[in-house]
DNA sequence: AATTGACATGAGCTGAGCTCATATTTTACA
DNA sequence: TGTAAAATATGAGCTCAGCTCATGTCAATT
């Protein structure tokens, strides 16, 4: 794994000889390891330190918390993904059509994804900050997801139920997510998202008339 | 405020006097001003049980963690937000437009979170587990809408810079999203989901030209 | 060899979530 | 109305995770 000894995103002390920043790689690897395997929560800072053969003062002489360490974890795994879309601005750009570039991203981002497993075992744990709340939140997208089912196959009929499955599915989370997002921007933005998604909408639609 | 003590999700006890009710009635509306005011992680279970002029064993008596009353103010914004939708059903729906439809859901749910200010006020904050998390993957996402832009700009000129912004701004939230949840789906669907995503892209990338 | 600053250590502090033994109140029913 | 059973009330205090800090040891520089 690369060298996250040089990344000093809110590290309380940078080490400077070899031997603590052996330390510190160890408590990043260990501390990925856990929270792969049993969370972020259910991970306690003791035992990644013990984990990692190191005293429980060591890691917080580096480390002011235990966000930190998550942290830099993300960090990481943001500056590989970002490596693989350096890859892009190298190579010829102007040639390349829209459906082109729309395909590469994506299959990018999907090669990250399964390149690097542990970034969605740690970060979806994450996500689930209240016990059962992720959980929870979905069911009730699979509500809605039934319910816009029904009314699209009434306003468009002849599509295979698979159809509507996929398309209700990825307009549910594709709005929710985007007017959730628009709440945190300013005004004039955020009127301008409100439109962009029922174009968003709109445009996939009507692809499948 | 709708009656929420009729709610067993969860709970430990189903209150069934009067007074009781009243208890964790109180409860609930104390926790969710607090959640507002303070946020979820910063409320304690006993500011909550103190501010319901309750003792701390009582909110227990109800809930079995600090979890289950945050899941409770879901389950009821949940309910309300159904109840919006539930309008359309009624309704004729067959003599509407796809281009209505559209509309309409996203006009429903934009309302709905003006309407109640307190779901974005306390789930935002709950969003962010780790404590600047959420504002760390923000910012990334900041660097991949600016390097979209250039790309876009490229492959397709002649759209004023507001354009971009909001383009680019969309398609990294609704790409990220859709194949972050799609990890989670099995192997079929989930191949469809970036087939979709794909789908969706283009069409709306489409529209711009 | 000495001085300075980086590094090491782990017992123990803080405070949040939560328990539980005990007391009181309400309900059910003769 | 009396009384047993069930529901409700209470808060001191337990647990345990995150984190501190006083006291030391080691390494680099002169």
């Amino acid at each position: 794994m690369a060298n996250r000894s040089a990344k000093s995103g809110g590290m309380r002390r940078t080490p400077r000889q070899a031997r603590s920043q052996e330390r510190v790689k160890r408590i990043l690897d260990m501390a990925e390891k856990m929270f792969i395997a049993e969370g972020y929560h259910a991970t306690t800072t003791k035992a990644i330190a013990t984990a990692a053969q190191v005293p429980i003062g060591t890691l917080y002489q580096f480390f002011p918390d235990k966000y930190t360490i998550l942290k830099a974890l993300n960090a990481h795994y943001m500056a590989l993904l970002h490596q693989q879309f350096k890859d892009l601005d190298e190579t010829e750009l102007v040639e390349m059509s829209l459906s082109c570039y729309a395909d590469w991203i994506i299959d990018t981002l999907d090669q990250f994804f399964r390149d690097y497993p542990g970034y969605h075992a740690i970060f979806l744990q994450v996500e689930d900050t209240v016990p059962g709340l992720a959980e929870i939140e979905a069911d009730s997208d699979a509500e809605f997801i039934a319910e816009m089912k029904v009314s699209l196959s009434k306003l468009a009929p002849d599509l295979e139920d698979a159809d509507y499955d996929a398309i209700a599915f990825v307009l549910v989370k594709t709005i929710g997510t985007l007017l959730w997002i628009s709440l945190s921007q300013d005004v004039t933005f955020r009127q301008r998202l409100v439109a962009e998604t029922k174009r968003l909408t709109i445009n996939y639609l009507k692809s499948y008339l």
